[in-house]
RNA sequence: GGCCCGGUGGUCAAGCGGUUAAGACACCGCCCUUUCACGGCGGUUUCACGAGUUCGAAUCUCGUCCGGGUCACCA
């Protein structure tokens, strides 16, 4: 058997919004290619001039890098199979569509819109099913010449075969069959020259030579269509991989297609989120593919290595931020110290720009708690503003602290604590636990008051030490006798 | 509506004729502990339904139901 080099390529248009789907889709073409020792193309189908979208290339090369999908050949890389802009490869698209005139497999058709209209407002009303009519299928050929000699606007569109079946095999969903004459009679081009996204795509995944054609599995009715074209014109059909919905919750309980009104889905939000590019590549994989392993953590290089085909799942699946949350928290907490600080840091500075202190402590209590960074600013916002609260907040049971003995922790603590200057957690621990030992009450009992005065919260990030640390002495004490004020009124 | 594809806990899922039906997220409880989080331990919750085939079905077949996709000069 002769291996032949597997070629996988993204065809996303410019749109401007990387939505998730697409990108899971980017992600399997590129495993697909790299487990398999192939090579990963970027081609870009800008067919539809209207919805053309400024800067929207660099937005899709942009995502792409972030993620870590290198592209082997692509508009910016080059390669031998260029142009990999399909506006760019106008000209090449008519001649294989007059090819299959001339051959009697596909034909000039002049309708105007507005009769493809009605036609289409006819068959709402059940009039009539399967979008084209087939009216210029037909025409005499003297009547084509002369609309033609007026340059008449016309399409081509692909002369389908109106009995028998069709069948295709794809990789995951197996061996489908549909009958032809659910196949509409496509525009393979446009009225304004360009080839439509069925057409451009047989053409150049044929003339790129793209092995496998991995795709959403929207298109699985459609792919007959495909093959049809392939048999028009003697092409050797490539391996499908149709990949399973990624859907999205709905607040009723429904599920359907992921889209905006689930939350962010472009990749651009999920950054904007908090979500590491990592994490999001982590957990796509996963939607719709599970390796033969049972883990879950996977860098880029790890999928390549672990990634087959035959993981790929046949049910939609449902996309879950709870989960996704986790695997940021696990990217995050696995980070080396220094990374995570630099990484911080301008949410940091969002609470506390004009100072450099105590990163380290900072980042020491945040890295375990933290799974987006956007929570910081709001997690350590006591830090800078001690929060208005009520003295009951002194009040714990499993601490054993009420009133009165919050009072005298307090006082006992502000007297250590004026006269003390290393003012390191360490050395504060070491104090404090001390005092503790002194005053024969449990850590809790001391640590609990002590805590609440100085945060203002009942729940905090780090333990009394860590936010002391943090405070500073002068700021520290004036808290504490805050509180002790509260207990004292 | 026609056609196509799915259906294992709330979610992601393993499973390919014989298992006590993995694992993860979420949830609950316990432990650790100066709160929370992290970590550790344990728990609740599943084979859509009905017929077959078979000694034996989550696994194979058919039907039903449910869900989704698709029916453009959009990709």
């Amino acid at each position: 058997m002769s291996e032949k080099n597997v070629r996988t390529r993204f065809a996303p248009s410019p749109t401007g919004f990387m939505h998730v789907g697409n990108l899971r889709t980017a992600l399997y073409e590129y495993l697909i290619a790299k487990s398999l020792g192939g090579t990963f193309v970027l081609r870009i189908e800008d067919t539809d001039q209207e919805r053309l979208v400024q800067g929207a290339v660099d937005i899709i090369y942009n995502t792409l890098e972030q993620v870590g999908l290198k592209h082997d050949e692509g508009p910016d890389v080059g390669g031998e199979f260029g142009p990999y802009v399909q506006s760019e490869r106008k000209d090449i698209y008519l001649p294989y569509a007059e090819q299959l005139v001339r051959e009697g497999k596909a034909y000039y058709c002049f309708c105007t819109k507005e009769r493809l209209d009605s036609l289409h407002a006819a068959k709402d009303d059940g009039e009539f099913s399967g979008g084209y009519d087939r009216h210029c299928r037909d025409l005499p050929k003297e009547e084509v010449e002369r609309l033609l000699s007026v340059h008449t606007p016309y399409v081509i569109r692909q002369r389908m075969p109106i009995e028998g079946s069709t069948t295709f095999d794809d990789a995951v969903y197996g061996s489908i069959t549909i009958e032809n004459k659910e196949l509409e009679d496509q525009v393979l081009i446009k009225s304004d020259g360009y080839p439509t996204y069925n057409f451009a795509n047989v053409i150049d995944d044929h003339l790129m030579q793209i092995t496998h054609v991995v795709r959403g599995c929207e298109y699985l009715t459609s792919t007959p269509k495909y093959n049809l074209l392939y048999e028009a014109f003697g092409w050797e059909i490539p391996t499908y991989v149709h990949l399973p919905l990624i859907m999205g919750k709905n607040e009723d309980g429904s599920v359907s297609k992921l889209s905006k009104r689930h939350g962010s889905t472009g990749f651009a939000d999920l950054i904007k989120e908090g979500y590491l590019p990592e994490t999001i590549v982590n957990y796509i994989a996963l939607l719709g593919w599970c390796p033969k392993e049972n883990r879950e953590l996977f860098t880029l290089p790890e999928l390549v290595k672990n990634f087959s085909i035959d993981g790929i799942s046949k049910s939609p699946a449902v996309f879950d931020y709870d989960k996704l949350t986790w695997f940021n928290g696990e990217y995050i907490r696995s980070m080396p110290e220094e990374q995570f600080v630099a990484d911080s840091m301008p949410y940091f500075k969002e609470v506390f720009p004009e100072q450099e202190k105590n990163w380290h402590v900072l980042a020491s209590i945040l890295q375990p708690r933290v799974t987006k960074f956007i929570q910081i600013p709001e997690m350590i916002a006591f830090l800078k503003n001690l929060p208005d609260y009520p003295a009951d907040f002194f009040v714990n049971k499993k601490s054993k602290t009420n009133l009165e003995n919050s009072a005298v922790m307090l006082e006992e603590a502000i007297g250590v604590l004026e006269n003390t200057d290393d003012w390191s957690v360490e050395n504060l621990h070491d104090r404090l636990m001390e005092l503790a030992q002194k005053l024969e009450v449990k850590n809790g009992t001391l640590l609990w008051p002590v805590r609440i005065a100085a945060a203002g919260m009942q729940v905090t990030p780090g333990g009394a030490m860590e936010i002391l640390a943090i405070l500073g002495k002068e700021e520290s004490l004036r808290r504490l006798h805050i509180g002790l004020d509260k207990l004292k009124a």
